[in-house]
DNA sequence: TGTTGTTTGACCTTTATTGACCTTTAGTTT
DNA sequence: AAACTAAAGGTCAATAAAGGTCAAACAACA
């Protein structure tokens, strides 16, 4: 347990979670410094811990005045999922104004998303059934769920 | 969060944002002086932060009694618009994907805009005529440009 | 032994900062 | 009016200061 990638996977998630913040910040050099060990292996472990799918999103900025924000974003895709599902399961126009609605109150939709989502639900109307343009958000909602 | 670009950033935001103004001006050289930064640096962040892009304009004048005056921009909708026009006007799967690549790489749309946009393209094939998905597209960009 | 995960270092790209030199403008002098 | 002058802002190239990438070596383990 005590290699170096696990050392600093737990220093990161320590300044995470130690103070109760959503977001940290760290200067790659100054963090492989304090740890002696290569810049590329903070990146490293960047990449393979803190990944999207483990509900971590990861922001930085090169040259001088570089940083790197570590965002916690817990469970995103799950929302998204269940959202996925909740429209899928109850093929209504109010279910579907309700969900997206929902995502967007919750951030997980920026208000122009959320609107080009009820454009595109508003001008099938009429052309698909129901199941059809329910099924079209299912699938939007997914692939949210993957990026 | 420290260097000096970021510095002057947000000390110019400040000056549009914070007083619920629409445009500031400064002069160049005063800032530099108060912010003890080469004359050069606060070009350097207008023309990297301040940019059209990213929603501003910014004017200026040489010479005695020279100045930067710098805007908010009105919106982008002209962009979208003709966005709206090429798609209705080349209704063909290359010269959508060239659009929503264009807007992303302008950012005037964002990677998750544009993979909604894409997604809609792709989940409406084979249900739908070209022509008519097109239409779709068209109609999402009015929309953004409404925003 | 093969496969998967770790570690490093060499090299790349992006961003910031400065200073020397250029251009434009308004005012002043001739 | 033309020429000069001082006071702005603009440009650009050089340099520094980050973080990113990738392949190769290495380790752990089935």
């Amino acid at each position: 347990m005590s290699n170096l990638a696990d050392i600093i996977e737990n220093y990161i998630l320590g300044k995470l979670t130690g103070e109760q913040r959503e977001v940290t910040i760290l200067r790659r050099n100054e963090l492989a410094e304090e740890l002696n060990c290569a810049p590329s292996q903070i990146s490293y472990v960047l990449s393979t811990r803190f990944t999207a799918n483990r509900g971590f999103i990861v922001e930085s900025r090169r040259g001088a005045g570089g940083f790197v924000r570590i965002f916690r974003a817990p469970g995103q895709q799950i929302v998204y999922m269940d959202a996925a599902r909740v429209v899928s399961e109850n093929p209504r126009t109010e279910s579907v104004e309700a969900v997206i609605t929902h995502l967007e109150n919750h951030e997980l939709l920026t208000n122009r998303e959320a609107e080009l989502m009820r454009q595109f639900f508003r001008l099938t109307e009429g052309h698909w059934s129901m199941q059809d343009r329910t099924i079209i958000l299912r699938n939007l909602l997914l692939r949210l769920a993957e990026l």
